[in-house]
DNA sequence: TGTACATCAGTGAACGCGCGTTCACTGATGTAC
DNA sequence: TGTACATCAGTGAACGCGCGTTCACTGATGTAC
C-alpha cells in the first residue's frame, strides 16, 4: 500500500513546498494575476512541467495558498474568541494576535490583503467565501455575550463585519510600517484605539 | 501659438481617453499588473505604438488612472466635510455620497479599492500618498468640532484614519452587492449602523 | 487668402523573448510473489 | 531476501503565440509670411 511517509510521497511534497514558497516570494511586491507559472518553476528549481503534478494552473496554486494562509487566520480568530479577560481589554489581545500572525507570516498575510480585492475571481471568491464562515463565528460568539442583549441579529453581524474588516486594517498597516522600517509601536497603538472607540460605541448601543 | 482646442489636440485628447477607459474596463475583473500595453491599445482601436504618444508604459498609466479616481474621492470628501446636520446624522450623508461615488464612476472605484494594496508599487503608493492627505483633511475636520474637545492630535488621526478606511469598506461592500445582483439597501444600512457605532464610540470617548 | 515649411499623433513592419502547454521519456520508488 | 513488473514525479525538447519596444513612415494640422 503507497504510505504517507514513503520516499516518493515525501519528496513530491517537498516540491510542492517549494512551488508554494517560490510563489509566496515572487509574491512580495506583485500580484497572483501577473505571476507565471515558469516564473515559479524557475524559482522553486524544477522542471515547468513539474508544475502540473501539482496543480492545474496558477489558480489552483492560488487557491491553495487561500488554505494556507486561512489555516492561519482561522487560528487566529479562534484564539482570540477564546481570550478571557473583560471586553474592555480584549481589544489588546486581538492587536497581539494579528500582530503575531503577521510577524509569523508575513507572506501569506499580504497576499491574502492583496488577493481579498485582487484581479483573480478564484482567489477573491475563495477568500469572501472564508471571510463570511470567520465573520459569522465572530458574530456567534457576540452573541453570546451579555453586552449584546437587546441586539438584533444585522446588529451584530454589522458588528462582526466591522470587527472582521478592522483584522485586515491592522495587518495591512503593520506590513506597511515594516515596509518603511518602522517599529510596530504606532500601529498597535492605532489599532488598540481604534478597537476601545468601537467597544465604547458598541457599550453604548443602540444610543 | 499652439490652442487647447485645435483639431490635433482635440483627437489627442480623445486617443488619450480611449486608453484610459480601454483600460477601466479591462480592469473589470483583472489586476492593472496583469494587463498588457497591447491589450488596452486593441481595446481602444490605436495601433500598438500610439500607446508612447501618451504614457511611458502601463505604470503611467497606471497613475493617471489615480489621479482620475483619487479627484472624484477628493470631491466626494469635500462634501462629506461640508455637509450639515448634527454630527450623528452625518453618517448617513456619508454613506449617501460613497454610493453616488461608486455609482457614478464604478470602474474608478473598483480600481481604487483593488489597487490599494496590488501588485504595483506606483500605483500603490500613489493612492497611499493620497490617502494620507485626505485622512489629514479629514483630521483637521474632525478636530474643529466640539466632539474633540479633549482630544489628542493621536486620538483624532485614528479616527480619521478609521473613517477613510470605512469609506473603503463600503464602497467595496457596494461594488460587491452589485456583482451578486443585489440592491443596495443591506450594504447601506450595515455601513449606516457601523458609522453610527463608532459615532456612539467618539461621543463616549475615551470612556 | 495662398503658399511653403514644420510639427507630431498615429501607423505598420519587424525584432527577439518568455510564455503555457503537449509529449514521449527516464529512472527512482513501490508492490507482488 | 531477491526478482520482475508497475507506478509516477520530474525531465527536456518542441510548438505556436502574444508580448514590449524600435524604427522609419505618412499625412493631417499648425505656423510664418
Amino acid at each position: 500500500m503507497s504510505s504517507d511517509t514513503g520516499l516518493r510521497e515525501t519528496q513530491r511534497r517537498r516540491t510542492r513546498r517549494a512551488l508554494l514558497d517560490a510563489a509566496l516570494a515572487e509574491l512580495t511586491d506583485r500580484s497572483l494575476g501577473s505571476l507565471g507559472l515558469r516564473e515559479v518553476t524557475r524559482a522553486a528549481g524544477v522542471a515547468p512541467t513539474a508544475f502540473y503534478r501539482h496543480f492545474r494552473g496558477m489558480d489552483e496554486l492560488g487557491t491553495a495558498l487561500v488554505e494556507e494562509a486561512l489555516a492561519s487566520l482561522h487560528a487566529t480568530v479562534r484564539d482570540i474568541l477564546a481570550a478571557t479577560g473583560d471586553a474592555g481589554r480584549r481589544g489588546d489581545a486581538v492587536v497581539r494576535l494579528v500582530a503575531e500572525l503577521v510577524r509569523g507570516r508575513p507572506a501569506h498575510v499580504r497576499f491574502l490583503v492583496r488577493e481579498r480585492h485582487g484581479g483573480v475571481p478564484a482567489v477573491r471568491d475563495a477568500i469572501a467565501g472564508h471571510l463570511d464562515v470567520l465573520a459569522d463565528e465572530v458574530g456567534a460568539a457576540l452573541a453570546a455575550d451579555a453586552l449584546s442583549a437587546g441586539w438584533d441579529a444585522d446588529d451584530v453581524t454589522m458588528l462582526s463585519r466591522l470587527l472582521v474588516d478592522h483584522m485586515f486594517m491592522t495587518a495591512s498597516a503593520f506590513l506597511a510600517a515594516s515596509l518603511r522600517g518602522e517599529d510596530w509601536s504606532a500601529a498597535t497603538g492605532t489599532a488598540r484605539a481604534q478597537l476601545r472607540l468601537i467597544h465604547l460605541g458598541r457599550v453604548n448601543w443602540p444610543g
